[in-house]
DNA sequence: AATAATCAATCATGATAGGTGATATAAAGG
DNA sequence: CCTTTATATCACCTATCATGATTGATTATT
């Protein structure tokens, strides 16, 4: 019982006739006369009376038509509805965090202006988690932080982040590190900077979440790292102290990739998108 | 895109891997293969990405899913629908006017009784179109006044009717004939057998109901053919002068009849059925 | 590093379902 | 009576559906 049948089926119940039905379908009217026995031998009931003046359904043929009618329409739906795919295009967008903080906002709105059709979709996580969303077709680009480390993806376009280390204003930073949750690209990088510089006598605390970093720092509980323009765009730049590394030193642009296999359309446009 | 084409394309959506569908659905790998190939080949689009472990939905892939999960689904339930058809028997029954006065209440109780699962469905009308809707197919069996006319139809089981003239009582009534609308049997009958007693020169009047034909009765209007039952069973037998027919006369039985091509399953307990 | 296991793709091949036109048959209409 | 209009049936062809065996790529195991 496969929508072709039924479709044929609908149209003979529709014209109340195999011959017309026929002419309507394109085919011959033995083929539709075929089609129906065939069917009419899937259920194990007749479909139809036949008179002379063609068909009329039986019991049972209501019955079936009522689902018939759905599956014919739905199925046809869906045909016309993946023909017109192209003109839906959507973009699922993978972020960090971080980035969605200091720039997704102006991205999308980009995006919103330039393609104002184009469907937009935000999942947001650490680097490594963002990874695997992008490793595994669930976003269509990511913004990571550092460069990727498979060469599975490929980079579009790359933002330079100003690092900064923030401490308390007023007060001695106590050694301990406040990071995001585990998969955060800066927490990995202030960890392996600590270890670097022989400072391995340090506490960590995680935290979901950005806002709560700061405010931690700024009541003096540790010190953290980020782009500085997280900071100055969640308004405690001037509440903290902040401490520049140089461009030598850390070195983690923020990274809007794809895959090297499923680059979108717009790739070309996405290339020259300025934040 | 047919729905067998379909249900392949869900169970591998679902398992995520071309073999472990191939195994749920009894079908070889390759076969599975070959039949998504094909409908991306029907869409234009890919639908899955191939990964070392499997497979996974591309963009198309997920919009193409929303659809066919459900045409899957409408198709296993129209399925298995076709498949109990027999246990939600139904009966469609045509019946005169004057036999749904008479005697249709008491055939559907019983029937209800016996058949408690049967869906029962009553269209009324005069013998003419009742006969007609059976015809058509529209009704399974059908209650006719007299015998049928055409061999199509075959009489299941039949009831003496006591036809009798009802005229005002203490009254002469006027040569007026209170009919009810054209196609009713009784009718005819009265028409021919004034024209038969010579009488010709009489005015008729119809009617859409029969208890109004009775009230005008009441009134000295004039007269009318019926089966007595149904001026017992609307309260007139006392108000009225009753004038009973010979079975020679007026031989008018109600009849059950049939398709002679499409006889209820549970004819051998209508032939039986007394009421 | 070699080996086995897993997964999808491909190929040769056979069965069957889906298509055709010509013809048969039956009823209805002129 | 002949024509028209229905559906059913037939012989026949092709495309599709199904299989098993094999390949190539990747992952997991030893």
């Amino acid at each position: 019982m496969d929508s072709n049948l039924l479709k044929v089926f609908v149209t003979v119940a529709n014209t109340k006739s195999i011959s017309i039905a026929a002419r309507e379908l394109n085919f011959a009217q033995s083929n539709v006369t075929a089609r129906i026995k065939q069917l009419e031998k899937n259920v194990g009931y007749d479909l139809f009376h036949r008179i002379p003046k063609g068909v009329i359904l039986t019991h049972a043929g209501e019955k079936l038509f009522s689902y018939a009618i759905e599956i014919v329409k739905k199925t046809e739906e869906a045909i016309s509805y993946m023909k017109n795919i192209e003109n839906q295009e959507s973009l699922r967008v993978g972020s960090t965090e971080c980035n969605a903080v200091a720039r997704i906002v102006p991205f999308l709105l980009d995006l919103h202006r330039d393609y104002p059709k184009m469907q937009l979709e935000l999942l947001t996580g650490t680097t490594a988690e963002v990874t695997k969303l992008i490793l595994d077709y669930k976003v269509d680009i990511a913004f990571i932080s550092g460069f990727p480390e498979t060469d599975e993806l490929v980079v579009l376009n790359q933002y330079e982040e100003n690092i900064v280390i923030v401490e308390p204003k007023n007060e001695a930073a106590p050694d301990v590190l406040l990071l995001f949750k585990k998969g955060c690209k800066y927490d990995a990088f202030l960890q392996d900077y600590y270890e670097k510089e022989g400072k391995s006598d340090y506490k960590t605390l995680s935290f979901g979440n950005i806002e709560t970093i700061l405010g931690c720092v700024k009541a003096g509980m540790g010190r953290a790292l980020l782009p500085l323009a997280i900071v100055e765009k969640l308004g405690y730049k001037d509440d903290l102290k902040i401490i520049e590394l140089s461009k030598n030193t850390a070195n983690i642009p923020t990274c809007m990739v794809c895959r090297r296999d499923y680059i979108p359309k717009i790739s070309d446009y996405l290339k020259e998108l300025k934040l």
